[in-house]
DNA sequence: GTGAAAGCGCTAACAC
DNA sequence: GTGTTAGCGCTTTCAC
């Protein structure tokens, strides 16, 4: 039905050969050639048909991005950074969601197995280390925001555990001892690091871990609710609550509004993220901001490094997070 | 490199075309060489190289969505839907982001051009009508959230007339009779529809239409700001606001609360969408739901009918709106 | 500078 | 029930 490169060649009086040297600037043309071609694909309204072209190079250039969703508008920076790192280098990004799903994800990445992608990026991975190192055998993949233990894969995140400690220092240079956390049950190495970066702060400003402090749920808005309910509730409630993430972070406000507590008075909470919730927030929410834009950008560029060269580096990069000072937490005496 | 239908077929005994035909159930096979090809594909770890399939097919079972960005959560369940649909069908969906750009839209449509993907679903283009004729005369395309005036092409959204025009109407019935409204300068047929619908209540309800109370900026969270601004500066400012999106609707809430006016007293405020925002904001915000999953699902429906019956319909579906009540909207006296 | 032809991996007639 | 083979649209060697 629709053109091919031998309809092209038979309008433009030459081989097809030559056809796919202009098309594709391989070899040179002559320019009475190159003309005839011109006009043939303008005349026909044709197209190259990737298929073909694809499956002859044995490449796509097409790198997919697994999200968990599109719910988290946290993604959007990053993709935009990647789909221009990708644009700069003649590849296109695809993006799929897995809503979290172990199946569905690999599922998706029967497009790595395909062939239908050269590679896959991972932001944020149910998969386990031995799969995922797997896959790096035979695949180019990378994981992105989060880490996987034990996976030697290439991977691009922020420095998480700087990133709380920072959230967590501040908080006590804000004059605040008791200091509660609202992370995740879920395995995640992030909300594992910013764990970390926590004690650490508390430890280095010789503040003794307590363990009824933490409050574990999942990742929804409510978590965070439930969070500062429970937190709030203890005998010793804390003046200041660190959040794994901003949405966490906006459900302990919400929750501390309705109970009339006043935000920043009667308790600070301080996020991590910076989504644009947090500046549309009343209070607007204070937090730790990724550099997604960058991230997305630094995933891409290393991933194309390495489909090119074909030994893979497996990188493990931290970019720098930057503490954004709002409403949400006060100095208190 | 990675084993090939042939390296299975050697390794089992048998001929290619029968590797085809247990691969794709197309025809009996015996038990016996079932078995021995099943074996070999384990064996070898082979999966069927999509590329060649499709050459061969003329067909990917890939349908593009390409969506303005991630940064609008709106968009997440009515991916949710198209994917149900689609995974029913077996088809896959990938989604790729224009930033709302002329340029990028119509550089991802090469995909279609090129045969990349069987079909591609636009939410919120930027083309004009023309364009989209052509294209949908040559390729399978549907337009999704949002109609082109003028555009034949199978369209999906929900009734936004009608759903604006319940806002204003509920507005009314709760004593207010001084209505503004916060729409966009963007050219957008939902908006447009909207303010169709606001009009017709206001007119059913026999309140006169003033030109000074619509406000019109883009789409962003600052333009709700900034409506709110420019409505409570009137000499005679509206008691209520109806936006033309839940982010127009809280950055009004946001703006309002930040000059110290009581939301529900002082001034009332109604979305469109019901983004996850407007039940996380203190407020919650008032506002017409979208069936955006079930949008999402019929969009796919009618696209992979089209695509199997070759004749298509061009369908345009209205599905119905939701009105959500919540605290940003007070019966006035 | 150009064309003929092989072949990427697969499916689907067609013959048996 | 199975194998042989043509060919999907393209790129690329190899001759010339």
């Amino acid at each position: 039905m629709s053109a091919t490169i031998k309809d092209v060649a038979k309008a433009a009086g030459v081989s097809v050969a030559t056809v796919s040297r202009v098309l594709n600037n391989s070899a040179t043309v002559s320019a009475a050639a190159t003309e005839q071609v011109n006009n043939a694909v303008k005349e026909l309204g044709y197209s190259p048909n990737f298929l073909g072209r694809n499956l002859r190079r044995c490449e796509t250039n097409v790198i997919l991005a697994i999200i968990p969703s599109t719910e988290q508008t946290f993604y959007s920076e990053i993709i935009r950074g990647m789909q221009n790192s990708a644009s700069d280098h003649g590849y296109d990004i695809l993006l799929s969601t897995s809503n979290s799903t172990y199946s569905l994800e690999l599922r998706l990445l029967n497009m790595l197995f395909n062939r239908t992608v050269d590679a896959a990026i991972l932001l944020g991975t149910q998969l386990d280390y031995k799969t995922l190192m797997e896959l790096n055998d035979k695949y180019h993949i990378a994981l992105c925001c989060e880490r996987a233990e034990g996976a030697d894969v290439l991977t691009v995140s922020v420095d998480d555990e700087g990133g709380a400690y920072a959230a967590v220092n501040y908080l006590v240079k804000c004059g605040h001892k008791k200091i509660g956390m609202i992370s995740t049950n879920i395995t995640s190495a992030s909300s594992f690091d910013r764990e970390s970066g926590y004690k650490r702060a508390l430890n280095d400003n010789g503040i003794p871990f307590r363990e009824e402090y933490i409050y574990k749920g999942t990742y929804d808005f409510i978590d965070g609710a439930n969070g500062l309910e429970y937190l709030k509730g203890l005998s010793d409630p804390p003046s200041a609550i660190f959040c794994v993430s901003d949405i966490l972070a906006a459900g302990a406000v919400k929750k501390a509004l309705s109970e009339g507590l006043k935000i920043g008075e009667d308790i600070s909470v301080c996020g991590f993220d910076n989504i644009s919730l947090s500046s549309m927030y009343t209070p607007e929410i204070t937090t730790v901001e990724q550099p997604c834009y960058e991230i997305g950008r630094t995933v891409v560029d290393e991933l194309i490094k390495n489909i090119n060269n074909n030994e893979k580096t497996n990188k493990k990069i931290k970019l720098p997070y930057k503490l954004i000072e709002r409403e949400t937490v006060k100095k208190i005496l």
